[in-house]
RNA sequence: CCCGCCUUAGCUCAAUUUGGCAGAGCAUCGGACUGUAGAUCCGAGGGUUGCUGGUUCAAGUCCGGCAGGCGGGACCA
């Protein structure tokens, strides 16, 4: 596989690279580092089975791949105590497996090292240079809460920062809300001594119920490990305007889980609403577009397929 | 550290004045309507009234203590 045809892979499905030369840079580097953060928290989603498959898609490009187990993190954003949160990180980690990720794959558990006396102290010369506006403007998109904001919603950025001085990172990846906390790593690792990682953002699915993102925290989510029946429950409950491409979180599943490796989706349809058809993403787009496919059908096939997808992941979870 | 205000359903808040069955909106769930969902109608569920002690026949309501939140004051040699 060459440069160029490893730069079309990983830009795939993405929103930007930040940059197209930096990336190229790094991939004639020896085993550069990609990174990204989860935190523990809640079910394991579509959300965000969209950045672990662009986190293979890394992996198959000849990047080393470090996975966060942002214990603190989540902890900082009021996700549980720490007990629970490593408990998840347990779950967590066989669920990259499941969803593809090699078993080269690097874990770590933020606490293992976010502790250390040179971190700490990474962490306070930050600290030092970053305005509390844009420490929190950073978050507005990831704290839990609106209101009664704590230290602990500035302390979260920064310490990202660090964290990918410490992983010694290349590349950055994670979904659009990550976007600032990104571009204050682009600014101010380079002045703690590290250059600055190439940064990829992923799109945030919307939720089932037509909001903005899809979160573990609201009932608006998939799970990667759903049953069937929940699947279909939930699709079939799934906000889905006849005629709406913009924000249908039904289109969007079809989109980066089904033809992301499919060129085309086999529609099962009773003969009186046209009868089967079988349509590549253009074909859908239009067809859907212009109302010559009823939402119901767009569901059931979406349905069908994400059960089909989602199987060998469930029982890799089992 | 001191003073004041606040804490009631998942959320935002009524009910405190004058102690007398704890309510509404939103959200959730169900039904109707659409060949989906949503919207819209109709209906239902939902409560240790922050915790704790007291007064009273009776406390969300009055009194004490504690916790948390908000605001102000004080301290700053």
């Amino acid at each position: 596989m060459d440069i160029d045809n490893k730069i079309d892979i990983i830009k795939s499905g993405t929103l930007e690279i930040i940059s197209h030369d930096e990336l190229k840079e790094k991939l004639q580097k020896d085993s550069p580092v990609a990174y990204i953060g989860y935190e523990p928290s809640g079910k394991f989603h579509l959300g965000h089975a969209i950045t672990v498959k662009k986190m293979i898609d890394l992996q198959k490009a000849g990047f080393r791949i470090k996975i966060l187990l942002a214990d603190l993190h989540a902890y900082l954003n009021g996700k549980g105590t720490l007990e629970e949160i490593k408990e998840i990180s347990e779950y967590m980690k066989k669920c990259f497996l499941a969803l593809g990720l090699t078993d080269e794959t690097e874990f770590v558990l933020g606490s293992s090292f976010q502790t250390d006396e040179n971190y700490t102290l990474k962490v306070y010369e930050l600290a030092l240079s970053t305005t509390l506006t844009r420490a929190r403007r950073s978050m507005a998109q990831i704290t839990r809460s609106k209101k009664d904001h704590k230290v602990a919603e500035v302390i979260y950025p920064i310490m990202q920062v660090i964290d990918m001085l410490f992983l010694d990172v290349d590349l950055a990846l994670g979904g659009m809300e990550q976007r600032k906390i990104h571009m204050l790593a682009r600014e101010n690792l380079p002045k703690v001594g590290h250059p600055a990682p190439v940064i990829i953002h992923t799109p945030l699915l919307h939720g089932t119920d037509g909001s903005e993102k899809m979160s573990s925290s609201i009932e608006n989510f998939i799970a990667i490990d759903d049953s069937p029946e929940d699947i279909k429950k939930k699709i079939k409950n799934s906000y889905c305007p006849a005629g709406e491409i913009e924000g249908n979180p039904v289109i969007e599943i079809a989109k980066y889980f089904i033809y992301d490796t499919h060129d085309t989706l086999f529609i099962e349809r009773p003969l009186k609403f046209g009868g089967n058809i079988e349509l590549n993403y253009d074909e859908l787009l239009e067809a859907y577009g212009n109302g010559k496919l009823h939402p119901l059908d767009l569901k059931n096939a979406v349905t069908a397929h994400l059960i089909k997808i989602l199987e060998p992941v469930r029982e890799y979870l089992k």
